[in-house]
DNA sequence: CGGTATTTTGAGTATCGTCAAGGCCAGTGG
DNA sequence: CCACTGGCCTTGACGATACTCAAAATACCG
């Protein structure tokens, strides 16, 4: 398969200028990683990359969702992630993922082969700074995850969700949308992936937006579109969270109320 | 404080033989720790560090136990992670952690100045590859919580901390102990420690070990001490988790069961 | 416009949170 | 040595919340 592409056309496509962290590194290391890049597309549901074994590659998201999940024996499946445009995944130095990766959304990613990527990865210490904060930034997120997940009631777990999207998911294309001095949130995932990532079933799900509208926390335009005037009575649902930077998400309110003045 | 001390007996007291994790680095990167470490004791219930404020020191734990967590505005504290001998924690290169780390038993932790071990990481891939194994080992356990956490029944949460316990936490001194063909689990934090952790109150924790206790998954000795003979049925109250190296642990158990006969 | 998947709603049951009280243990002081 | 105290763990009762199974409504896709 691989062999039978037009590479030549493929690395033209793997455009790294997307990824602002990677703008750091110096241009040498940029040409490396441009020489061993291949982009992939994955559709909604797809397999990304299995549980437990080797992908043999470290990857990038360029555009779309990718959930990283523990898929139970019986049937059932946990995520423990989303990963968006500009996050990294994959491992370097040891063994395996223990998470499988598949498309939430049709999505697509740069890839690296694993080995040629370590080995310049010892070379330079920008790329590794980058890998490394990487990783912190994962690090963190998870434990957002988890604070979220602590929740005792699915309102306030939404709550939390929702304002991971709006405070960490602030750059991802089309989820965020000012508009008449109100925010819309796409939710990017399902009814069932939300479920699986909040710990709880889709009908719970479904009851907890219903809930938080009728108490006018925001209103529903569609399953995957919510509307809301304010931050403040979703972080009270949340329990007084505070996301480091949802400071900037509240200029994005202000500018998008001069906007509609 | 610190000026008074007599600081050779302090270095001598720095012995990082106890992290195996360091004995891959160069004799030259250990003098260097050696010569900015310090040890320092903490009781139980002490801060160690405040959140979102730079402690100006990585550290690594020795001895006990610490917590990381966050405080809540209602005074309710959310805990994402326990640290243990031989774990590392603090930030490096950026801002410094959302979280604050106090001690949940008396403990006894190693600290280095953060700008001087940046500056050595800069120098050694060996220890930049020590810390970002670290790093990596810590996402994998804060996910590893999560899916504990996504559990809906207390029970399966519980059932997945003690797996937690007897999987990650093998090493860990005096945790695990193997005695006439049972496992001895001692449950290193309080029953309020253990409610903030998996996102629920005190007494539905008490409730769920006897509720496991009823069952026979395992025998209560103390409040912080458990009996079982089989991870089975844990297993199973988990919901089939199967976390990596329970092999391992498996193991143990076979070996007690021999010296027992 | 029809067929399918997703979301929503409903009713009954199980589990959990809450508040309040009781028990156990260790440390303290008489 | 014993009574007292305070912290932690446990138990009980009740209301709130979530899970389960089932069915209906809605959105999505061709």
């Amino acid at each position: 398969m691989a062999g039978a592409e037009p590479t030549d056309v493929l690395r033209r496509a793997c455009n790294l200028a997307g990824f602002p962290q990677l703008s750091v590194l110096p241009e040498e290391v940029l040409t490396d990683l441009q020489s061993s890049c291949r982009v992939r597309k994955f559709t909604a549901g797809e397999i990304i990359h299995h549980a437990q074994e080797d992908s043999g590659f470290v990857g990038f998201v360029r555009d779309g969702i990718l959930r990283m999940q523990k898929n139970m024996l019986d049937g059932r499946q946990h995520i423990v992630g989303l990963l968006v445009e500009g996050d990294m995944f994959g491992r370097v130095f040891d063994s395996p993922d223990d998470f499988a990766i598949e498309a939430a959304t049709d999505c697509e990613i740069l890839t690296f082969p694993r080995r040629p990527f370590e080995a310049l990865l010892a070379r330079s210490p920008e790329l590794d700074r980058v890998v490394m904060l990487n990783f912190l930034n994962e690090l963190d997120r998870a434990r957002d995850w988890m604070i979220i997940l602590a929740h005792s009631k699915i309102r306030g777990r939404l709550a939390g969700f929702l304002l991971m999207i709006v405070s960490r998911f602030t750059e991802v294309d089309h989820l965020l949308e000012t508009k008449n001095g109100e925010i819309r949130v796409r939710i990017p995932i399902s009814r069932t992936d939300l479920a699986d990532l909040l710990g709880t079933r889709p009908e719970s799900i479904s009851r907890a937006f219903h809930a938080l509208a009728d108490d006018g926390v925001f209103r529903i335009e569609r399953p995957d579109l919510v509307a809301l005037t304010s931050l403040d009575p979703l972080a009270a649902e949340s329990g007084e969270l505070d996301f480091d930077d949802i400071g900037s998400v509240l200029e994005i309110v202000r500018g998008a109320r001069r906007a509609a003045v």
